[in-house]
DNA sequence: CTGAAAGCGCTTACAG
DNA sequence: CTGAAAGCGCTTACAG
């Protein structure tokens, strides 16, 4: 491997200069040609562990995540590491698997490998986890839910409530009153909030609350399966339903072709995320769009300022949905 | 952050002492004790730039993948993240996103990083990627597919025609020979390896190919769906049907459903890739199982091999699938 | 704009 | 077993 002494040599400058070319400061034009041609030549890339050693910057985040099987995550995660890239950090990535054993490994690996900067995302994040960061002066930025207790640091995270609420306003306005809702598992912050957003449109409309047709379950395929089970059991069915999960709904989908209900004739349907597969089937379903981009920007950026030093109070941004209205949801105006 | 000259300050021994007994070398019982002691006290963790500049070893591994939306690809980084890091590596993560221009970005990325080897998840991994590696010098194991034209290079997979073979021949027990089958598209190493094991045991039963019942389409739920429609449009319809892939299983399920057909009264199913949820389902299918852990286990083993000098000519490792049976195959002996 | 020099925090022969 | 010293490849005041 070339080193910064190897081009000093070749293009006849000192190493202090082609130090300050690599790093943008002005060099004469002559100079700056000769170097740039010695690095071509050489194939020079700059050591990055001399220059981390010396900086004190590790040009590194870390990625802490429950679970790689969250689809949501790994989409968010995506563009996370796009722009991370393009502001010139890579990502190192830990998965916590729900353990908080694992959870104490993932931030001794952080700090042993010196990241500059943590992305926690977490369906549930832990006070714990952050006050350590804030402790160890690491910045960290929480996505896809809010700590309880956490004076002073950063979360991004879906408008979950307000989307909620503005699905069921929607059915409602298309005459609905006989709706059902299925959501994820207490300990997950997005499935509360969903479910209080569904709360908030029912009183807003004036319509009673029916326990029986809140469904909670866990966030997967099996949990979707179940919940829709258990609401075609009941003596009286909805009209409508929403349901709050990408996963939760291919579960449910299974079940209620198993039984046979008709979309959106015996059930309007309204989901959350929306997949290109979703749109492939009949009908083709009203969705509710997390913007995972948005939500990988927003988390980036602010993540990058407080890693150079920004230290204005921490926030929480929401991120909007977006509703797509399609066939699965009837009008019984 | 406290380094080796505050703990050799506290503790009374000389830098060289301390750093001896971080890295294992045995040194005196009293100096252990008081080096330990201080590095308690003062929280101390090594610098991995320092001494990743020393030693020429960034304890790091690249992770170059097609997509992180392929869930078979989450499930063995998860354990690869694993593995690596009971061994000291972390790993950091790049999405080609199936972009030539990107996979020059990651490798890029890679080694301006410094990275000790890759492993590089692809469904059609490409000469060229290897190559460079290789002229590098840079230790690369390849997942899930064997390049096309590469002498020495490691390859770690499912014995892909083998399973299909062993799952046909199955069917073929029970008296099957009405036998379709649903891959991936043609650019996927293992759709390719999957037919050609459903060829094989076709042949080796005697029975005739179909070539309207061998269904090809993008490896996902829409791809899936898409399948089983054409599949249920034919004259006349198998009898039996391997799915070489789960989210094409996830697909033809809901297609199998909106047309009411019966599992395994009117068709039986075998479909690859486990998941908790399929046992959910009625009938609860009779998969074919992918061990994810093993291939994540070989892939670390063989490139760690690799990282620590091993020349041995380049391997292909191939791990079997198991069989799980289940109730959506009949027998009609 | 340029360069000599110090120093980031480690590891590693080497001599004792 | 121990320690003094060199050096890994950079960046950065500082003086010119």
């Amino acid at each position: 491997m070339a080193t910064i002494k190897d081009i000093a040599a070749r293009s006849g400058v000192s190493i202090a200069t082609v130090s300050k070319h690599i790093n943008g400061i002005p060099v004469k034009e002559s100079n700056r040609r000769r170097i740039d041609e010695a690095i071509r030549e050489l194939g020079y890339q700059v050591n990055a562990a001399a220059r981390a050693l010396k900086t004190r910057r590790s040009m590194t985040v870390g990625i802490l995540l429950d679970s790689l099987s969250n689809p949501f995550y790994t989409t968010v995660i995506s563009s996370v590491e796009e722009y991370l890239r393009e502001n010139g950090y890579a990502a190192i990535l830990f998965e916590t698997k729900d353990s908080s054993e694992r959870l104490r490994q993932g931030l001794e690996l952080f700090s042993s490998k010196g990241v500059d900067g943590i992305l926690y995302f977490s369906s549930h994040a832990e006070n714990e986890v952050i006050r350590q960061c804030q402790n160890a002066s690491l910045p960290i930025v929480t996505v896809d839910s809010i700590a309880p207790d956490i004076p002073n640091s950063d979360f991004v995270l879906t408008e979950n409530a307000a989307s909620a609420f503005q699905a069921i306003c929607m059915l409602c306005k298309k005459g609905h009153r006989k709706i059902a809702v299925i959501t994820g598992a207490d300990r997950h912050f997005s499935a509360n909030e969903r479910l209080r957003g569904y709360l908030n449109a029912l009183e807003e409309n004036g319509i009673a609350v029916c326990s029986d047709w809140i469904q909670r379950d866990e966030y997967d395929m099996n949990g979707g399966y179940r919940c829709i089970k258990r609401l075609l059991s009941l003596p009286e069915r909805p009209e409508a339903l929403l349901i709050c999960n990408y996963f939760m709904t291919v579960g449910a989908l299974i079940g209620l072709n198993e039984e046979n209900v008709r979309v959106p004739d015996e059930l309007s349907l309204v989901t959350f995320d929306d997949m290109e597969w979703i749109k492939a089937l009949k009908p083709r379903l009203t969705t509710v769009n997390q913007q995972a981009v948005r939500i990988a920007e927003q988390a980036v950026s602010c993540l990058l300022a407080r890693i150079g030093g920004s230290d204005t109070p921490g926030k929480v941004i929401l991120i909007p949905t977006t509703m797509t209205e399609r066939d699965s949801v009837r009008s019984i105006l």
